[in-house]
DNA sequence: AAGGTGAGTTAGTCATTGCTTACCGTAAGT
DNA sequence: ACTTACGGTAAGCAATGACTAACTCACCTT
């Protein structure tokens, strides 16, 4: 219970293309602002904005190294999404298989 | 090696509160636009909207009953967005840990 | 101490999108 | 056939958001 950040900003932060690129790439390993921003078609202040977005989310975390700010995922904020999704899915599956039980038995 | 194009579409869908709410209601049981319009405090054509995006992204299919449109999930699409989280997160997670291991040999 | 580099913030622009009202096609009942 | 119910589509509007350029601050050289 940490800054339990909505399961509605994560959807947001991950439904932005260029966003989920620097999430990837900050997946991959730990990087810089500057690095993050020489892969992307976008400016730094963009991708600025775009990690800030992302940490809001839970989905990265930062770490001052000298001048430089490295980002790396955030691994507590990203189980939690995954738990949560994989409560959703599986409550959404079972409600249709329920309903789709019941229809057999109706059409018999 | 970015996204399959419809992993986008997926949380693009997701990521909108009245969108996620449609299409909770739909999960619990498959419904009419009508139905769903009603449970939701936005107008009938903007549950159509939202029904087209959720359909295009595969969460959910349509069915047409006389005059009316049930709606229910569409298990395939949710299944297939749910193992591509999962392998998503795993090797995620995999690179975060690989780069803590290095970053404690580095250490000592 | 001074210049350079890395990064967050602000202001303003332009495109996207979520919503409503109005309209149109289709199915079903009388 | 007429009418009513259901739902998708179109046009228009307001709000959100992604982006850039310009600014400021912090750190790291020399």
């Amino acid at each position: 219970m940490t800054n339990s950040p909505s399961i509605g900003q994560a959807f947001t932060a991950l439904s932005d293309a260029t966003r989920r690129e620097v999430f990837e790439l900050v997946a991959e390993r730990p990087r810089a602002v500057g690095e993050l921003a020489a892969q992307v078609p976008v400016s730094r202040p963009a991708v600025s904005q775009h990690l800030r977005v992302l940490k809001e989310a839970g989905l990265v975390e930062d770490e001052a190294v000298g001048a430089r700010r490295i980002y790396k995922l955030h691994p507590e904020g990203i189980a939690e999404l995954r738990s949560y999704l994989d409560g959703f899915w599986s409550r959404s599956l079972r409600a249709f298989k329920a309903v789709a039980e019941a229809g057999d038995k109706e059409d018999r």
